[in-house]
DNA sequence: GGGGGAAGGACCA
DNA sequence: TTCCTGGTCCTTCCCCC
């Protein structure tokens, strides 16, 4: 390895020259290292790498101890395993599909040079000084690379011109190439703007049967017409392709041909690929490499082979296939890095017939994925079926930037990047419950933290609500110490699945959507509230078109959006809006709910906490989860509405303090919280969560956990916790900028410095007075001990389980 | 022991 | 002086049934 040349660099082959790439053979790598040693020694990023070198090292210490202890039985039997799964694969070895992996030459430098040919003869690199993004041949020749710091590249080539990314015109580019993609596939898989893999054999097939003519390209006819600003850059096609690459093994039809007018491709897979190629040439002036093979690992390794501007084919035959594979180092197949590299080099296995000579050994020290992995790699077998539209798993912004330690401009920073994704997220139309926020302080040390909400989120202020709080929970960790940060990034995953996306969110988010966002935090609250009472009034409406005829979809929605009106509003003292739907009698249980059986999924309109929780024992008792109840009156209409019953992040917590479940006796912890979880609701969108019908759990768990919620205990009391934020914050925007405001519960001033410490208060008060009174008010119906109650409360803790694991960590980091 | 979330890391272009 | 960005997947840990 390059970096045991180096003495003391035996910790360094990360930060060592990568020869991995094409064009970066027989270098003067020795030379090249040293440079790079001498520029990074000593910085914050080298004693990082330093030190996840160390963990590797650490890691491959643990494996070789590991091995020691491996006996002679075992690895007999992990032979036989192997074995076994060997002739499995073997057996199910397709060879069958011709996948074709392209990959442009050097994209972005190439593209560069295209486009202003006094480049092509200089070294020059794509990017900045912090970061390279690719380099062109005679730049490599240095050592220059991609992904490496433009400072060490001056160092290493101080001749070499840095052009700054421009990516509209690569993505243009990358356009006109998908477009020929198109052609041979239409369903292609493009992995990034310069690379994609195909699936042609369709295209063969068909290819067989046309006429020569359909087969035959003219040099200069197949450009593009809407170049002319190009066409300075053409007309240097002919000279630029050899200056680019130097000892390439081109096969570069357009060249070898270059006497000729037009050129006819065969039918062959090898003169399809050809064609291909040519045809980005003409089209695009830039080159492209590619391989054939049966499988897409094969096709890329190929790729790699006769790069740039060539092609490889491994034919289908299992002869071939191995006969390839066995001299391959691992280091080629995608998905081998530095680290398995390096651990793989530990055990003596640096090429494929190693690996496979080796794999019942690496049965018993890796995972099963890994090894499995590894096993399909030393057989040379990969997917041949190319996923087309595989959907998106999470979508992210960071930023990079100088030392930033104030916890202002970080907050803003917060805000911006959930801003831009706010906005990518919404242009896919995707939504998703996990927010994570990424941290990297100025050592280089990367932090993620998630949260994950029970419903989905895509607006700005959402995710800025539960970015802030994990955010929060940095900051104050190392508080009175100022977090010193050098990339923050947002990410959103969890997406929910179209089908999830339907009905409940969408609308509600629809309602509160149509008013624009404030910026400022007081008068976002003082927003919210507005955005709520109109949400209220807007339920009000809806529910008296639900108590008449119409119930399609929205009033699904409508119904969920009056439960959380109802649920936030009704136990404190702002009734006026609850009043409409709730009868507020003098008595304690005889107040009327509106309220959905997390059993049977009914919707009863105005019964009491009483009837509605026998309504619950009866349904638990008979198991009937679809059973219709019968000692309820419910209008038919309403059972309709049914389909996604409200949950706040608040009813775990209310749950939590239940004094019924010994576990969950912990006041404090309960009370502090619910502050970032209140918090969230600043803008006024609904934070409430919600249950949703993730149709996982309807097809796995049991019936009753994927709606639990006894509504006496939760609803109501999470009513409170998420009033009186709300109640709070009007009191405060009314009150302008005031420095204090009044606790609405224990009528105690209270400074307004920290929005959060005046949420944790009344959370606090609330839960000491209010649901200790709501509980005297509202005794559970039935004992404790009552098995079906027992069951309901259980597992509707358990619905909560992993929100409340989130919450307890924040309240540790917290306390 | 399995499921699921969180955190961290490997790897890719 | 200066070491990116955005994505996926995997592993490990933890908690709960």
């Amino acid at each position: 390895m390059a970096s045991h040349h180096q003495g003391g660099a035996d910790l360094l082959s990360r930060i060592a020259l990568n020869d991995n790439k094409a064009g970066m053979e027989g270098l003067d790598r020795d030379k090249i290292n040293k440079i790079i040693l001498e520029t990074s020694k000593g910085s914050k990023f080298y004693e990082n790498e330093l030190k996840k070198e160390q963990q590797v090292n650490q890691r491959i210490e643990k494996m070789m101890e590991q091995k020691a202890r491996i006996t002679k039985e075992q690895l007999k039997q992990a032979q036989a395993e192997v074995d076994k799964l060997t002739c499995e694969l073997e057996r199910s070895r397709e060879l069958g599909r011709v996948i074709v992996h392209v990959d442009m030459d050097a994209f972005y430098a190439a593209v560069e040079m295209r486009d202003c040919p006094e480049l092509k003869d200089k070294p020059m690199a794509v990017g900045s000084m912090s970061m390279l993004s690719t380099s062109n041949y005679h730049a490599r020749r240095f050592g220059v690379r991609a992904a490496m710091p433009g400072f060490i590249a001056k160092k290493l080539c101080p001749n070499l011109v840095i052009v700054p990314t421009n990516f509209d015109k690569y993505r243009a580019v990358s356009a006109q190439v998908r477009e020929i993609f198109s052609e041979y596939d239409p369903h292609f898989m493009p992995m990034s703007l310069d690379e994609a893999y195909l699936d042609i054999t369709e295209h063969l097939e068909q290819r067989k049967h046309w006429p020569e003519t359909m087969r035959t390209y003219h040099i200069c006819d197949a450009k593009t017409g809407n170049d002319a600003d190009r066409s300075a850059a053409e007309s240097e096609r002919d000279e630029l392709s050899p200056v680019l690459f130097e000892d390439s093994p081109s096969s570069s039809p357009s060249l070898s041909g270059a006497d000729g007018k037009a050129e006819v491709f065969g039918t062959s897979a090898e003169e399809a690929v050809r064609e291909m190629r040519f045809r980005i040439e003409q089209k695009t002036s830039l080159t492209a490499s590619a391989g054939i093979a049966p499988n897409m690992m094969l096709a890329k390794v190929c790729s790699d082979k006769n790069k740039p501007n060539g092609q490889y084919r491994i034919p289908p035959e299992r002869q071939v296939v191995m006969e390839f594979m066995k001299d391959l180092p691992v280091r080629k197949v995608s998905g081998v890095g530095k680290v398995t590299e390096k651990m793989l080099a530990a055990l003596g296995i640096v090429n494929c017939d190693q690996l496979s000579q080796q794999m019942a050994l690496l049965s018993l020290l890796f995972s099963g994925t890994s090894w499995h992995n590894f096993l399909h790699i030393s057989l040379g077998l990969g997917s041949t079926c190319i996923e087309r539209d595989s959907e998106r798993k999470s979508m992210s912004t960071e930023r990079t930037f100088g030392e930033m330690s104030d916890a202002e401009e970080q907050y803003s920073l917060c805000r911006d990047l959930c801003h831009d994704l706010a906005q990518d997220l919404q242009r896919e139309g995707l939504k998703g419950k996990t927010v994570t926020l990424k941290l990297k302080n100025v050592k280089f040390e990367v932090k993620t933290r998630a949260f994950t909400l029970q419903y989905a989120v895509c607006t700005e202020e959402e995710i800025f609500a539960a970015a802030k709080d994990l955010l929060k929970v940095e900051i104050d960790s190392v508080s009175p110490q100022p977090l010193k940060l050098r990339l923050m990034g947002v990410r959103v995953s969890g997406f929910i699945s179209a089908e999830d996306k339907k009905p409940l969110q969408r609308s509600i988010m629809g309602f509160l959507q149509k008013d624009g966002s404030d910026s400022g935090s007081f008068t976002q609250c003082a927003g919210s509230v507005l955005k709520l009472k109109r949400l209220q009034q807007q339920q009000r409406e809806q529910m008296s078109v639900m108590a008449g005829t119409d119930t399609t979809n929205n009033s699904a929605d409508a119904a969920a959006a009056t439960q959380i009106d109802l649920s936030t509003t009704n136990n404190l003292s702002d009734t006026t809006s609850a009043k409409s739907l709730s009868n507020t009698n003098s008595g304690t249980d005889t107040t009327c709910y509106f309220l959905t059986c997390p059993v049977c999924n009914t919707e009863m309109k105005d019964v009491n906490l009483t009837a509605f929780n026998n309504h619950i024992d009866e349904c638990l008792k008979g198991s009937a989860v679809d059973n219709e109840p019968t000692h309820l009156d419910v209008p038919k209409e309403q059972k309709e509405l049914n389909s996604k019953p409200p949950a706040s992040s608040s009813e775990s917590r209310a749950l939590k303090s239940s004094s019924h479940d010994p576990s969950c006796n912990e006041e404090k912890p309960s009370t502090s919280i619910s502050v970032p979880l209140v918090e969230t609701d600043e803008d006024g969108d609904f934070k409430t969560p919600f249950f949703s019908h993730r149709t996982k759990i309807n097809g796995k768990r049991s019936v009753i956990s994927k709606k639990k919620m006894p509504v006496c205990e939760s609803s109501s009391k999470a009513s409170l916790t998420t009033t009186h934020n709300l109640e709070a914050v009007t009191e405060m925007s009314s009150d302008s900028k005031g420095s204090s405001l009044t606790c609405p519960v224990c009528s105690q001033p209270q400074s307004t410095d920290d929005l959060t410490l005046f949420n944790r208060h009344v959370d606090m008060c609330l839960n000491q007075e209010v649901l200790l009174e709501f509980r005297e008010s509202h005794p559970p119906v039935g004992h404790s001990d009552e098995p079906a109650l027992k069951s309901v409360r259980g597992q509707c803790k358990n619905k909560n389980n992993n929100q409340q694991q989130q919450q307890k960590r924040i309240i540790n980091t917290l306390v």
